[in-house]
DNA sequence: CTGAAAGCGCTAACAT
DNA sequence: ATGTTAGCGCTTTCAG
């Protein structure tokens, strides 16, 4: 059905290897002649096919992006497509494809990304999420096949490349945020302890208040996959504690603001009663009332560099395992507020 | 680096041809053979080079999924999420595979498609948009390369497999709903004019209005981007019109959150002061404050049906074109109110 | 029921 | 600077 190199050779009177020679544009042959088949694939509307020559050399020009289990409502975050258009624009300037796979569980992950390496559908794979006792993350290390991770890898952080954010740092600094504001007692509410990044940002906090000669305490500390029934329940318990905090670190833009809306319903507003920060700096956290103070994770940056990140291992296999580091930057917005500051509610 | 067909022919005493036929399951060898023939593939962790494969029956057991310009925040939305995992389900299960595009612009994606479909990486293309003079759209119709599209075709509707919901007669009903409610000023808030989606729900608006004799005025039809500034600029006029609004229907979920806060900020109330209901029933929906009452359009089914129609439209090229009409029902949540009715906030 | 051989579209030695 | 040839891993006639 289409038009091959044959053709293309045939009508500017040379050989196929002189066509594909000049498809690479290799120096040895005479300008004169790549004109002359430049032209001639114009004419014919030539387009060479990636699948015969993925075959001769085992190279696919397409990555494969790895969102983690679409079960809870994580994909929702709109963390996902910001990662996306990071990871598209620089796949899209360096012509590579883009194979997307997720999946109900964790085991139809792993099918997933099996079938892409096994398939030899993909070159190199992208892990949009990082969690302990992955089997993705363990079945790409025993095939050595490449690989990045946005996020922090459990386990070999150093001999796996990711790029990341110091979230324990950012978390840290956030959290000291509100101690100066005069809060004594923050909780922290997170997703899956499993998760890297959770796991960071409790370090995080619980780094602040033992600096800062607080205790941590237990019952401060909630993990709810993205507020269902559950999370609700875990947050009304928080508030029903004899001394409920008045600070509030929320690992994640999203479930912050379903933290406000629950919180709302009990009667506690934003900032008034309750100051809360998160993370991500998602557009949402711009248009919600009251707008986020949140950390800017820098989420297209994450996802370009890691893009950038994995095309060099994929073209160089002994290109070293990388960190990168995207430096973080605290937005100040309206969901804190000094402890115990007159009310300034204005409706 | 991989195992191939000859190295499992040679293990089980075969031709390579015999292995390809135990692959696709063929009749004609014998129950021994193939067993035989598997337990090799077994030991030595065979895999079939798609590629290869992909090669000699043109046919790559992939397909494209193309995203709207990522430019605007629209990629934001929690509908492709949903849709994705709709799509995905049924590709697993059908075991193919995912490739996406996106770009910041209309001829990026157009390129991204370009080099889908020219360079044999996939079998048929799913459109997750449709607007009107759309490149991409164009571009398959005149290569004649089997897509759907999700949502309403803007031409040749019947010549273009496309699943969609009612949104004219959604719209409608959500309009009356206001209606019933007692609501003599209801103005529409949707997004680009140029979105399929836009049009069907502007005129399911229009449709109610008139229908129960009311005027429909063009001051009370705004479009905008989602909420940028020219967003909070149209509505603020909105409200500032000698007659303002008292119920809104809004084309998206997203945007009624936007709105929802924006009206906050000028000190009305939902559901109070005015009544809202938008489209899609996003799990943002649910958590806002108020929840939202919304029209549920099914997005996984829109997905997942999108792609079993695409399936077969590729393995059988003669597949008449067909326009699936997934069923929407409406959310019934806490974002309208009677008319007029006393106040009954309760914080 | 199974094997031999050709060929999918392209690249990469190896010639010339 | 260009042509010839072999072969990537697989499927598919065509024989037997």
């Amino acid at each position: 059905m289409g038009v091959t190199i044959k053709d293309v050779a045939k009508a500017a009177g040379v050989a196929p290897s002189t066509v594909s020679r000049v498809i690479a544009d290799n120096p040895r042959i005479s300008p004169a002649t790549k004109k002359r088949v430049r032209k001639a694939m114009k004419e014919l509307g030539y387009h060479p096919n990636v699948n015969a020559r993925s075959l001769v050399n085992s190279s696919t020009q397409a990555i494969g992006v790895v969102m983690p289990s679409s079960a809870d409502k994580a994909l929702q975050n709109p963390f996902f497509p910001e990662v996306l258009r990071g990871i598209s624009a620089v796949a899209h300037d360096l012509e590579y494809s883009l194979l997307l796979s997720t999946g109900e569980t964790e085991d139809e992950i792993l099918e997933g990304v099996q079938r892409m390496v096994y398939g030899n559908r993909v070159d190199g794979i992208m892990l949009l999420y990082s969690r302990i006792n992955d089997k993705v993350t363990q079945f790409l290390q025993e095939k050595a096949f490449p690989f990045v991770i946005v996020g922090k890898p459990c386990q070999d952080a150093d001999r796996i490349s990711h790029v990341d954010n110091d979230n324990v740092r950012a978390s840290k600094e956030i959290t000291e945020h509100l101690i100066e504001l005069g809060h004594e007692n923050i909780a922290f509410i997170g997703g899956s302890p499993d998760l890297a990044v959770t796991i960071d940002r409790l370090n995080g906090y619980r780094e602040a208040l033992i600096q800062h000669g607080m205790s941590v305490k237990e019952e401060y500390i909630i993990h709810t996959e993205f507020l269902k029934s559950g999370g609700r329940k875990a947050v009304h318990e928080l508030f029903s504690l004899d001394l409920p905090p008045s600070g509030l670190v929320i690992a994640d833009d999203l479930m912050a603001l379903g933290v406000v809306n629950m919180l709302e319903e009990f009667g506690l507003y934003v900032p008034e009663d309750i100051s809360i920060v998160s993370f991500n700096n998602v557009y949402l956290s711009e248009i919600t009332r009251p707008p986020l103070t949140t950390v800017d994770i820098q989420i297209y940056e994450l996802g370009s560099q890691a893009c950038k990140c994995l095309v060099e291992k994929v073209k160089n296999k002994d290109e070293p395992a990388k960190r990168i580091i995207i430096p973080f930057r605290i937005k100040h917005r309206f969901s804190t507020q000094l402890k115990g500051e007159a009310t300034t509610k204005e409706a």
